[in-house]
DNA sequence: CTTAAGTTTGCATTCCCGTT
DNA sequence: AACGGGAATGCAAACTTAAG
């Protein structure tokens, strides 16, 4: 509302702000009513009962003369516990990671795990100075299961509850963490234990030339749609797909026969607005301008120059820059046009390693070409793609040279 | 480990084209 | 011109994973 509207109204009487404090105290009530997990019931002696929650015993009974009083009852407990519950020690966590600077993406993180682990769940009210860490352990098992988790989300719960408590613990509002206590094996020994099978994480050679065949129809037919040009790219480069839409003409270094990958497209996803940065890792990288990296970047200039679209980056459409999504879902039609399983610009970017990989390139030059460390390299980006045939081969070939 | 980039999912919106 | 159905494309919240 604006401002000098409700001033006016204040002045004016027609608002009287005891009856808004009124209105906010019942808010209130009505709030903290809504949430207490018992239910309140009349037994037929016309006395009114609930549960409250303790720490020992889990719930204790209560009775009251009225409904009235036993709601005043529920409330005065309730108040109590304001202040010191792992919701509002949460809330203080997460002040403390803004002031220290965490990013907004980060805070969004932050909260969408809240909802989904915590909001309505049984730790939230409870008082964090009674939270024991059979209580943790009893939460962390319970979420494993609910939500099927794999040993990372487990341990990033885990990471979560322990910040909080960390955090409680140095603004001494417990003595002691209680986390310090619970054995994660306790939890981990219930995680998903599934591993990605290869075909989810590269694709394999029938689909890719399947797909840059369904690429190169599209082209034909569509030559002024943009993120095709961008989808093929990434087979020759193994780009991001941030570094993709980061990509400017500034960085074509048709002199030094190469691209230089430098900025990275990134999505402030509480702002809601896109911007430039660095690439991931912080670091450029150059990659070599080959013959067909050449030519998709020749056909991409002429259609822009043709429609008008041309700009300082790269990939550009009618409305400027395009932006990450464009090329995510580009890629995800012309799966569906193929009639093979999803695929994302990272599974090209594992492939394209892999290909490199099992060619016999090594963790030096291809981590060197994608921009990570050799570490992620073999950690992630490494899978077998070579034939039976090859195998064979290698194997056929064991002790020859002895 | 923590931080944050990337992917998935499920619509919403726009485009396209044959039909009224 | 308006309609309508399906395909293509855009978008955002929820979720997974990379990388320092």
């Amino acid at each position: 509302m604006n401002k000098e509207i409700l001033n006016y109204a204040i002045e004016q009487g027609i608002i009287d702000l005891s009856h808004i404090q009124d209105v906010v105290n019942m808010n209130k009530r009505k709030e903290i009513l809504e949430q207490h997990p018992y239910s309140i019931w009349e037994s037929k002696d016309g006395k009114w009962h609930t549960y409250l929650p303790d720490k020992e015993k889990g719930r204790v009974p209560r009775k009251r003369n009225s409904k009235k009083d036993i709601e005043n009852l529920i409330v005065d407990y309730y108040k109590e516990q304001v202040g010191h519950s792992f919701k509002d020690w949460w809330e203080k966590w997460e002040e403390k990671q803004v002031r220290y600077g965490v990013s907004n993406n980060t805070l969004l993180k932050y909260n969408s795990d809240y909802v989904r682990f915590f909001k309505d769940g049984p730790f939230e009210s409870m008082d964090i100075r009674a939270v024991t860490e059979e209580d943790i352990t009893e939460v962390m098992v319970k979420c494993v299961k609910k939500y099927d988790l794999k040993e990372k989300g487990a341990k990033a719960l885990f990471g979560y509850i322990r910040g909080v408590f960390k955090h409680a613990r140095i603004k001494k509002e417990i003595n002691e963490n209680p986390c310090e206590y619970v054995e994660p094996r306790a939890f981990l020994r219930f995680c998903n234990q599934s591993l990605p099978l290869l075909d989810d994480r590269v694709i394999p050679p029938d689909e890719v030339e399947i797909l840059l065949k369904v690429i190169k129809e599209d082209q034909q037919k569509n030559p002024s749609y943009i993120p095709l040009y961008a989808v093929e790219l990434a087979f020759y480069t193994g780009m991001r797909v941030g570094e993709l839409t980061g990509l400017m003409w500034s960085n074509i270094r048709e002199d030094l026969g190469c691209i230089m990958i430098q900025y990275s497209e990134k999505l402030d996803r509480k702002e809601k607005k896109y911007y430039i940065a660095k690439t991931k890792t912080g670091k450029e990288r150059l990659f070599p301008l080959t013959d067909d990296i050449k030519r998709i970047l020749n056909e991409v200039k002429k259609q822009e120059l043709k429609n008008g679209y041309f700009n300082e980056f790269v990939f550009s459409g009618e409305n400027g820059k395009i932006h990450f999504g464009a090329i995510a879902d580009c890629l995800r039609y012309r799966c569906e046009k193929a009639g093979i399983r999803r695929r994302t610009i990272h599974d090209i970017r594992r492939t394209v390693n892999s290909e490199m990989r099992t060619s016999g390139v090594s963790s030096v030059v291809a981590a060197s070409l994608l921009g990570h460390t050799e570490k992620v390299n073999r950690k992630n980006y490494t899978y077998d793609l070579s034939s039976i045939e090859k195998k064979k081969e290698i194997i056929s070939n064991l002790y020859k040279a002895m």
